[in-house]
This record gives structure tokens, sequence and C-alpha cells, in this order.
DNA sequence: ATTCTTACA
DNA sequence: TGTAAGTA
């Protein structure tokens, strides 16, 4: 259904917008990550659930299980009021950030892995077409950043 | 036509 | 998460 407001979404506008399916945002509602109001019993979806969404797929994309992400939203909307839970969450936070250190480190190193990869592909392809005595066609000329 | 809940794969 | 069922 077409909603005459643009602040709200059914379930099937978010479903559609991402991607997904209504099963999996009733799914993250049910661990924590959504919470839309309701009209009677339908739910009602606001920007800034929608935005959260949007952060749940990303966290998901990055590897980071459901708790993971539904803690990250603690740590958003911290409310911590005492020193200790205020300690703890910064502990969680460093933790949190040390994984993702390691992770840009690791996708820094497959990159670079695939680009030797990439490089060696389009140096088998001239040798091919060096060999078949036909010019190298633009579309597998070997890119300059790959010269090096 | 859409969405909801519940239950099982 | 998918899917089926039975509703509102």
């Amino acid at each position: 259904m077409k909603m005459e407001s643009k602040d709200t979404f059914s379930i099937s506008q978010l479903a559609d917008e991402f991607g997904i399916t209504l099963r999996s945002i009733r799914f993250y509602e049910d661990r924590g990550l959504l919470t839309p109001t309701r009209k009677g019993k339908v739910r009602v979806y606001s920007k800034q659930d929608r935005a959260r969404l949007k952060l749940t797929l990303r966290g998901k994309r990055l590897g980071f299980s459901l708790i993971d992400i539904s803690e990250l939203f603690e740590f958003y909307d911290s409310n911590k009021s005492n020193k200790k839970q205020q300690q703890d969450m910064l502990n969680a936070i460093k933790h949190r950030q040390q994984l993702l250190i390691q992770q840009q480190a690791d996708i820094n190193a497959v990159m670079m892995e695939l680009n030797a990869a990439e490089r060696n592909c389009y140096l088998q392809l001239a040798k091919f077409e060096q060999q078949n005595n036909k010019p190298l066609s633009k579309r597998c000329s070997i890119p300059a950043k790959l010269h090096r």
C-alpha cells in the first residue's frame, strides 16, 4: 500500500528498498534491532527505523552477528549513568575497534593478493594475444594502474 | 491485496 | 531465515 506520508514505511516498502524479505525484518525486530510502532497489529516504520535497518545490514556485511549489532546500538544511544557501565562500554568499544583494525588489515592483505592475481591474468592474456599475432583490444589491454 | 502470528524445516 | 497455514 502507498502511504501518504513520507516519513513512515510499511514492512514491504523497506523489504523492497533493501532487497530483503519480510521475514528478515520481523526477525531483526525479534532480536531487538528494530522497534517499529504499531497501528493496531500492523508495523509502522519511521525514518529512524529505516536508518537502523540500514545499519543492521551494513553490520551483517561486515560479518557482525545480530547480537554484535544490537550491542553497537546500545553504544550509540548509550545512557549508562554510573561510572562502571561507562568503563565497561569503553572497553567493549575498544575491543570492537581492535577487531575492525584487524579486519582492515586482512582486507588490505587479500586485496593485494587479488591485485597480484589480476595482474597475472592480464599478463597472460597479453601473452596469448601476442602468440595469435593479434592486436591488443582495448578491453583486454593492461590497465595503467597494474603496470608498476 | 497485505500483514500478522505461530510453528516447523 | 524460508515456508506454510489460517487470520484480520
